[in-house]
DNA sequence: GGGTAATATTGAATCGGTTCATATATTTCA
DNA sequence: TGAAATATATGAACCGATTCAATATTACCC
């Protein structure tokens, strides 16, 4: 059974081409009859209706929308902060009855993939991934409209994020609101380049990681509120794997004077560490205190269920696809974020 | 700055558009000295590539593979179970080069949203749905190749699954193995319109839901071996929201003789049926056990940790776009699923 | 040097539709 | 009744590439 072009169909009907695209695409156009006429050679050919990719070539438009990330698609999915980030994307984009894809691996540009930033079908993308020049460079060149998440103040691209100092002051504060003055930091990624390990007080960092950075900040902040130096802050660069953890909490652990409370830029590192400590013997909160950042649900099942600061993640993906299609205008929206107070943080000393 | 197409590169450039084209898709056939006039070209008219929804109508492939669902995909993505399978597949797409999308409300086929059955663009489906002969009937008439996922043995269907009779049995295995007798089954969908409820004993039901029958009639066999008969399997309907799952623990607790062990046909309907048993007072395990069933990695971090029988979620759908895009062959794929002895379950009485 | 094989380049056909200016038929209205 | 307005249908142009048979060029060998 050879393939069937709505040509055919529209031959064996016996009107034109024409006629036949507008009883698929605005069959109000055209007269009863011919419509069924139309659809029944179609029936009887076994025509499926205009093939997408042609539709779109004509006009232009592909019906989807691509989240760029740096990690693998797989890996978005599988994490509790990125999982919410594309399932509020995935609303939105259900809502404007469009597709939503995931475009992985985005720094990967030699290997040219598949379906990379250059080759993926897309009328537009929203980037989760951090903020590297080179990846903005390329997707510019797609000439494709686009909304950075978490992205930053960069001149001249729309982003949706949150106050990331003002929220880590927040987080810092549920600490030494309750006595904390011996408080750890396990940072998100500062630095590129695998390393992880402890961080330097004086150190400064490329603008790449800025979220990073601002959430080190706000941390800081808060902490010289009472009378706390960065240098009393100690601070461990980890990745989200479970080994760099680990060893953050043994640094931290280790030290003369270990810390009573620690505050972890993310859930998940926050829910690493709480089980690192719980195997070394320390209970939480009574012995340490941990405070996470993100909000994911998983956080209030943990055991003891965890001190956070939430942000709207469902809703920064949701706002960023809204901003792309035009749905909803906006420059750079900066989203709410607010403490949940849970059990993992107690009063110092108790 | 007007669109620049291949041909004004090419013309720039004093080359064939065959060349040009050539110089983008083997590059290796082209001259160095031609090649570098037409890259010359292009970067000095600031051509971008070659269009993607062209390239891709003439070559007839376009690089995504799409996951088709019932729910919406904002849901899947949001669902344990339904995240793993995600993962899955996005992992063998990554390995592949290629894409993948989800087109949710695959059921809502009248209004045919954007990106549906018959518009997305895609090579081929995994289908993650009910095995409606409607959506079927749909998917064949986009005449692409496609792949069952927890399908059942439909004729003419390539899937890949478990043997949910063989894994149900061993769920109950856990309860009746420790000692008990007085046995509830928290059932997922078995008559589709909203519903829930008791369910009779002797009811039968459409084909429909063959994944939930199939667990259904393991728990009996596995109870029958212990001298139980399905009435005395008290049995409740639930979906996967909070409300019906509660309507069905206070059904089965209110009973008469309230049962001391509970099967659920799914770790999310397993945890919150645990939270619904505590909120009412009962010890997990001391006064009920909960068997649950999927493996989602959240149970283990459930308090107590789940009980349940672990299917290989990520493999199912990484085998599944495998199979479609004939990396991998096979007809229906059958995974194993294993028991994970957690805390949940106790002996009776104790 | 002539003939053949290997390699590069060209140009036109093609993928499968949508769109739009134009032609034709039908209504509406004074 | 006739002119203007409105509704339908047509056919060709076009979307932006890839592909392939045909041709031009270069290389190779005796």
């Amino acid at each position: 059974m050879a393939k069937v072009r709505l040509k055919d169909v529209a031959a064996v009907a016996g009107v034109s081409q024409g006629t036949a695209s507008n009883v698929f695409n605005r069959p109000e156009t055209v007269t009863p009859e011919l419509r069924t006429l139309v659809l029944d050679a179609a029936a009887r050919l076994g025509y499926t209706g205009p093939q997408p990719v042609a539709r779109m070539l004509r006009s232009g438009k592909v019906g989807l929308v691509a989240l760029l990330t740096d990690e693998s698609a797989a890996d978005v999915i599988s994490d509790a902060y990125g999982r919410r980030l594309l399932a509020g994307a995935a609303r939105a984009c259900d809502a404007a009855g469009i597709g939503l894809t995931i475009v992985g691996d985005a720094a990967k540009g030699e290997t040219r993939s598949g379906w990379s930033v250059e080759t993926a079908l897309a009328d537009g993308f929203v980037l989760y991934c951090f903020a590297e020049d080179e990846i903005f460079e390329r997707v510019r060149r797609r000439n494709l409209p686009f909304v950075g998440i978490d992205g930053g103040r960069r001149a001249g691209v729309v982003s949706v994020g949150i106050d990331d100092e003002v929220a880590a002051a927040e987080a810092m504060k549920t600490l030494t609101g309750v006595g904390h003055r011996r408080i750890g930091i396990l940072s998100m990624e500062l630095s590129g380049e695998g390393g992880g390990g402890p961080v330097d007080p004086d150190e400064q960092f490329s603008a790449t990681y800025e979220t990073t950075q601002l959430r080190l900040k706000g941390y800081r902040r808060e902490a010289a509120a009472v009378g706390l130096e960065p240098q009393d802050l100690p601070t461990f660069q980890t990745f989200k794997d479970e080994a760099s953890v680990a060893n953050g909490v043994a640094w931290l652990m280790d030290r003369p004077e270990p810390p009573t409370a620690i505050a972890a830029m993310s859930d998940v590192i926050a829910m690493i560490a709480v089980s690192q400590l719980k195997a070394r013997g320390y209970g939480v909160p009574d012995d340490v205190s941990v405070v996470g950042f993100d909000g994911v649900p998983e956080g209030a099942y943990l055991d003891p269920p965890l001190t956070t600061v939430a942000q709207p993640a469902e809703e920064k993906g949701e706002a960023a696809v809204e901003i792309l299609l035009g749905t909803r205008v906006s420059q750079n929206l900066v989203l709410p974020a607010k403490v949940i107070s849970r059990r993992s943080v107690a009063p110092k000393g108790r």
